[in-house]
DNA sequence: CAAATATACTGAACAGTGTTTATTTTCCAA
DNA sequence: TTGGAAAATAAACACTGTTCAGTATATTTG
């Protein structure tokens, strides 16, 4: 007759070693994006790295898009260690000012963690019939309510936090992924030299005008 | 002796056979794409239409990367056409309202397309070691002039045109994007079908701030 | 401890991708 | 008609994500 297999322990022991084995392939994923570039993370370079067959990571996720979220989770967990960092004011516009910048910053310094958070769609397809983007929703929150803040204290011109959210990350979004996909440089002599000099002061102009 | 091979006439009805080969080949990829979407357009699918072998392409294009260069150019003239019949005020700064609402409209009618024209990388390969965008340039120097008769007659707070014209692109690029590749909705409770509204409030609201 | 079974892993294959090369077919001029 | 240039292709190469049958390892049971 068949029954309890396995005692406790060796359960969470296995759940402990299939969560291990989950991070050391997260962590290799993220490692081959930063130094090698998302194009070159395959299901076999990371079988390799790990030295694991191919096969094998499909015992630990159910496609590559899954994989991917997990590594979007890290991206974005660094993110939020920059805004922990970097967005300290007290006064909630300039705190808005601190964390225009810092995202700036975190596009130039982590570009191919920038294109899997916001602009490549495998990571995303791990949410259909999900209703919520987890890794995306902090970041959002914390900007949503310091807009709300800003709206609150009538220190912006915006009177729907959403809409305030929204615009501001679109403007800056809009400059740091045209600039990453290309798009800016080669038209009527913007250089890529002059791109994040001419970025920072449209931010700055921008948040100009949206103060009230 | 080895000499003139090929009269003048058959030369000139050569390349003639080539530009269309070329046609046919770019038509079919945008055709597909429109239909079947990107993802879709591979070089043995649209050897299969044309009902020729994968490897005739390469006669007529380099690499696929400059296939899609060419498609790119094709998507960028119905975006013209569409500025062309919609674009039409006398005063600039509702020109800029109109411009700014077509670009919006044509995200939404063709958003594969605009995915090539703006975000996906492939096309933006076939540039290396060029120095222009071809492409991007008239609807840029469109944007651009429109821009500088704004400084120049005072409706708009910028003074700078490069900065005034990138600021808008990517305000209304960074919108477009971020819903094109599902950042958007699923982040605290913006939905998928509200967005078009909310996209269309901001940009009224941005062009509002703009206005000097 | 040995046998039975549940779990972990992998080699090999499948179906795709972009691209190259050797070969064949087609076309034109002498 | 024949020699040679040009055009087209079949087949292969080197990749990709993914699946599955079969092997190896762990763990529980008799």
């Amino acid at each position: 007759m068949h029954c309890k297999l396995y005692n406790v322990g060796i359960i969470e022991r296995k759940e402990r070693e299939k969560a291990e084995m989950r991070r050391r392939i997260v962590d290799v994923a993220v490692k081959m994006i930063v130094e090698e570039g998302y194009e070159k993370v395959s299901i076999r370079n990371i079988a390799d790295k790990i030295e694991y067959s191919p096969a094998t990571i499909y015992l630990y996720y159910k496609d590559k898009d899954q994989l991917l979220y997990d590594v979007q989770t890290e991206a974005f967990a660094t993110l939020a260690k920059d805004f922990l960092q970097k967005v300290t004011h007290t006064d909630p516009f300039k705190r808005l000012e601190q964390l225009a910048h810092a995202y700036l910053d975190f596009s130039r310094n982590h570009p191919e963690l920038y294109d899997l958070m916001f602009i490549i769609k495998a990571p995303m397809n791990a949410l259909v019939e999900k209703e919520k983007w987890e890794n995306g929703d902090p970041a959002y929150d914390g900007l949503y309510h310091l807009m709300q803040e800003c709206i609150d204290k009538k220190v912006v011109k915006f009177k729907d936090a959403t809409i305030g959210t929204l615009s501001v990350w679109a403007f800056a979004h809009g400059f740091v992924s045209l600039h990453l996909r290309g798009r800016c440089s080669k038209v009527s002599g913007v250089s890529d030299e002059e791109m994040p000099a001419i970025m920072n002061e449209a931010i700055k102009e921008y948040l100009r005008m949206i103060k009230a």
